[in-house]
RNA sequence: GGAGAGAUGGCAGAGUGGUUGAAUGCACCGCACUCGAAAUGCGGCAUGGGGGCAACUCCAUCGGGGGUUCGAAUCCCUCUCUCUCCGCCA
């Protein structure tokens, strides 16, 4: 979310950073004339209330003096005020809205630095700050060699043999789910706990245990709402106000099927007059149910009640943990705080059908290990490179082969400045792919939250914290590039070697 | 689920219709005293917004929203959250 003032001022500036965004045609004269209405609101409304309560002063000064005649006059007075002072302040409420809600649908602005371009085929192959094909290489594991035609995850005997079955997952949830049992079950608990003993012991990350759903302001700082709403999947937790909304809809249904059955029957009305009468009772109960329920449903409070009782899982645990710092100010000592958490995540993948269906590539829901820092804006840059490092961490003690691209303009997310992405290598797909994110977003989601710190020293006002968030690493597909990258010929599965406390000391699991 | 109590500045805590943006204490900052510190004294100390080059000034905000009133922290309605008791429960 943008500062109006902060676009006033630089508005060339702007208008240059946002057209490097992707289908974003707003521009600042846009939004600047939404801002000139609104502040000439906001001043007439000032003047009507400053006259108000000066009057209202006199009024008080002249009771306090008893004289009631004058207080009367002066009553009189104010009451041209008493139309103009309401209207004024539903004017400013309805531009403030309106600006809020076109600010809040642009995405951020990308750094400088940030490559141009229009889809991942434009994202460029990164090294680190000082780092070279040569540095990258020596830190990190080579793609691995095969003897045989490596498979892919699902293929691979461990999987293969029912302990990855997506058919009985189908059963209970649908596509898009698994059922992971045994050892590959193990396996995924392992690196889960691996990566979050890693983070907390030599990354210096807090560990948090975050509610999995959330209310749609969490949702709204962390930008997934209003713009991504149908990548979520809602709950709802009040019986009675969702009860009003889905008994209207089934009521109406009823309606209808009694209506039809009675002009069904009228064709042949004769001796089907008791049994018409008998229709005509029960549409006419039907009505009135949906005439009080819409009663109910159009005093607001219902309708109301069912939005704010609304509940969304998780798509990511940068959400929860993000939103720990919204709507509050802490001490500049506080930073940066470094937050982790491992949850399950929840994406409704609209809009994917047919992409990656097969294996648990891509799910409906699956574990991740999260990183959020809230930082100081000086520090947020440097910070950006050192939650890449704290990810590739994992990867590195994993003994996984991986590449790291920055984002281009086309392909950077809604709320990012600048993003990493992790790419591990699949030999059983024969490509890299994207095992982690790491977003840098400055102060974009602080104000969309209204989280800000106090900076030490003098006194000073309180600033916006930058806030940034990457994934340290996603567990499902982290378990997908562990299964192929260790897989054998005989379908079974080396454990690497930083994972094997926490397998009981099992070195290999599936085989014979 | 039932009954009751409450929500005021960084914290504690006054304040039931009139110059109260809000007493007092603590914390914090500046100054004085001191070799330094403590103690003491004096002063300062909320957030957002409008106007102004600035000094400054105006408006809003006492959990959120709505209402009564010339005027609301104070009265009414409503929502949310917290606490106490009872019931149910992993």
């Amino acid at each position: 979310m943008f500062d109006i003032k902060w676009i006033r001022a630089n508005a060339e500036a702007f208008d240059a950073a946002i057209s490097r965004r992707k289908g974003v045609s707003v521009r600042s004269s846009d939004l600047l004339a939404i801002d000139d209405r609104r502040r000439e609101i906001i001043a007439s409304l000032n003047e009507a209330q400053e006259k108000r309560n000066a009057l209202s002063k006199q009024i008080g000064q002249a009771k306090a003096q008893k004289d009631e005649a004058k207080a009367a006059e002066l009553m009189a007075g104010v009451a041209a005020l008493k139309e103009a002072i309401p209207q004024g302040e539903a004017d400013e409420r309805a531009v403030e809205l309106e600006l809020r809600n076109a600010l809040s649908v642009l995405p951020n602005l990308a750094f400088e630095d940030v490559p141009d371009g229009v889809d991942e085929a434009d994202n460029v192959e990164y090294f680190g700050p000082n780092g070279s094909p040569a540095t990258a290489a020596k830190a990190r594991a080579p793609k691995p060699s095969f003897s045989f035609a490596p498979k892919e995850h699902y293929e691979v005997g461990v999987a293969a043999n029912g302990d990855m079955d997506f058919e009985l997952a189908a059963k209970l949830s649908g596509s898009r789910f698994v059922v992971l049992k045994g050892q590959v079950a193990r396996l995924e608990r392992a690196l889960g706990q691996f990566m979050l003993d890693l983070h907390t012991t030599e990354h210096g990350y807090t560990e948090v245990q975050p509610p999995l759903l959330v209310k749609d302001d969490a949702l709204f700082g962390t930008n997934q709402l209003p713009k991504f709403e149908e990548d979520l999947f809602a709950t709802s937790r009040d019986n009675a106000s969702t009860n009003a909304v889905m008994q209207l809809t089934q009521r109406e249904y009823g309606l209808q099927l009694v209506e039809q059955q009675i002009a069904k029957l009228a064709d042949h009305s004769g001796r089907n007059a008791i049994a018409i009468a008998r229709l005509n009772r029960q549409a006419a109960n039907e009505r009135m149910a949906i005439a009080i329920l819409k009663t109910e449903i159009d005093s607001h409070q219902i309708f109301e009640g069912f939005q704010s009782s609304k509940l969304y899982l998780i798509p990511t645990a940068e959400v929860p943990l993000t939103n720990l710092v919204r709507e509050s100010i802490v001490s500049e000592e506080a930073l940066p705080m470094r937050l982790t958490a491992l949850t399950p995540c929840f994406r409704s993948e609209a809009g994917s059908a047919g992409r990656d269906t097969r294996g648990m590539l891509r799910q409906h829901q699956f574990n991740k290990v999260e990183m959020v820092s809230i930082t100081t804006p000086e520090t947020s840059v440097d910070e950006h490179e050192r939650m890449l490092t704290c990810a590739e961490a994992v990867l590195q003690k994993l003994g996984l082969h991986y590449r790291v691209m920055t984002l281009c303009t086309g392909d950077l997310g809604f709320g990012a400045k600048k993003t990493y992405d992790l790419e591990v290598w699949l030999p059983g797909q024969d490509t890299y792919r994207e095992i982690s994110s790491v977003s840098v977003c400055g102060d974009f989601q602080a104000r969309r939250m209204d989280a800000r710190y106090r900076p030490a020293g003098e006194k000073q006002a309180p600033r916006f914290v930058h806030t940034l968030n990457g994934s340290g690493t996603a567990v499902g597909r982290c378990l997908i590039a562990v299964l192929e990258n260790y897989q054998q010929e005989d379908g079974s599965v080396l454990v690497p070697e930083v994972l094997r406390p926490y397998m009981g000391g099992l070195t290999s699991i599936g085989g014979r």
